[in-house]
DNA sequence: AACAGTAGTAATCGGCTGATAACATGTCAA
DNA sequence: TTGACATGTTATCAGCCGATTACTACTGTT
């Protein structure tokens, strides 16, 4: 049922998503997901954290990797960090429940969450990964314009315009971003 | 009416706004927003185009008084162009409104507007303020980790961390980002 | 067998929302 | 004056949505 409510928040937004559409998704009644969950707020909070969970996750994992290679490093570790997030969101349930987050940084529930999770998450960049405060701010930019881009889908967009912003962004490698494209839930 | 539509779609994003609340914030009834904008979609659509115009004209401006300053380059484009984006975005209506844009990049009438309206400020920043592809790229990158530190609201954050964070961000210029916290429609 | 807990559904409801229709008023040209 | 048009309003509706209630079915425990 998360799943499917992250794809459906995603798709739709929070208040445009319905406790039906997401138990249809979900292959359960719409009464189901209200009761087991509270309410439709709840779902969402549940949601959220998911979301923000899987990112620092992914994040731990890309820096073991990077830590268990030889001293020799082919990459550094702010490649892998950005591989693992292009990977991750291109799920865009879970992108679009990050900029849902964003946009409601205000609401008195969902605002706390949204800002303890950025922040936690810048955390693991500079402590874990152990960027200087100025690459991990850079860093995060990066992967605000990430989210932009796919967001936008962009990186399908023929304007050549947008092929060079979009190469600019990804480091050069605009098939990883091309493959992506329409990738929806595996989640 | 655009600007209290601005205002609302903001607060509440698109699909929670009212046309009630919003004719509330214009001081009209909620049939004539209905009617003089032909239904919420379209009034929506105007909001979105006249924010991505209040940006390019912003950075036109930018651009022009630092051509206007002798070759004695005080400030380079990119700051300038970056104290006018806060300050634009520092109205709460233009920035949610923008991240309902993007939130919405997949809708087949809002996403080709926003495709094109951020190519189009991507434009402006290569060709009319000269930067190159890799800066423009970078400048707009910072643009989005503005929205998302704006729009979390991480600038009052008494977290050390988010004001390190918020430091990097702005350059320095914490002040700038603190003196906009609650900043609403000027609009 | 009786009970309790878990997992789930169908039916229904009250409130909200976007839209429409019908009406009122003011302005300006012919 | 009359008519066309812009600028509004009030009243009302048809549909949707989240939530509640009451019910069913299964599973394990004592």
């Amino acid at each position: 049922m998360l799943a499917a409510a992250s794809v459906v928040f995603g798709e739709r937004g929070y208040a445009a998503a319905t406790t039906d559409q997401i138990a249809a998704a979900a292959g359960v009644s719409q009464a189901y997901v209200v009761r087991v969950f509270g309410g439709k707020e709840n779902l969402f909070v549940e949601v959220a954290r998911r979301a923000i969970d899987r990112i620092t996750t992914a994040f731990r994992g890309a820096i073991a990797e990077s830590n268990s290679t030889g001293s020799d490093d082919p990459k550094p570790v702010e490649a892998r960090l950005g591989e693992a997030y292009i990977d991750l969101i291109a799920d865009r349930g879970i992108l679009l429940s990050l900029l849902q987050i964003f946009s409601l940084g205000h609401d008195p529930v969902i605002g706390p969450i949204g800002r303890e999770g950025f922040l936690s998450i810048y955390r693991v960049v500079r402590d874990e990964a152990g960027l200087a405060p100025a690459d991990a701010s850079r860093f995060m930019s990066e992967g605000m314009m990430i989210n932009t881009v796919l967001a936008l889908q962009l990186q399908e967009s023929p304007d050549p315009d947008a092929a060079e912003m979009v190469t600019e962004v990804c480091g050069g490698d605009l098939g990883r971003f091309r493959s992506l494209a329409g990738t929806y839930p595996t989640t």
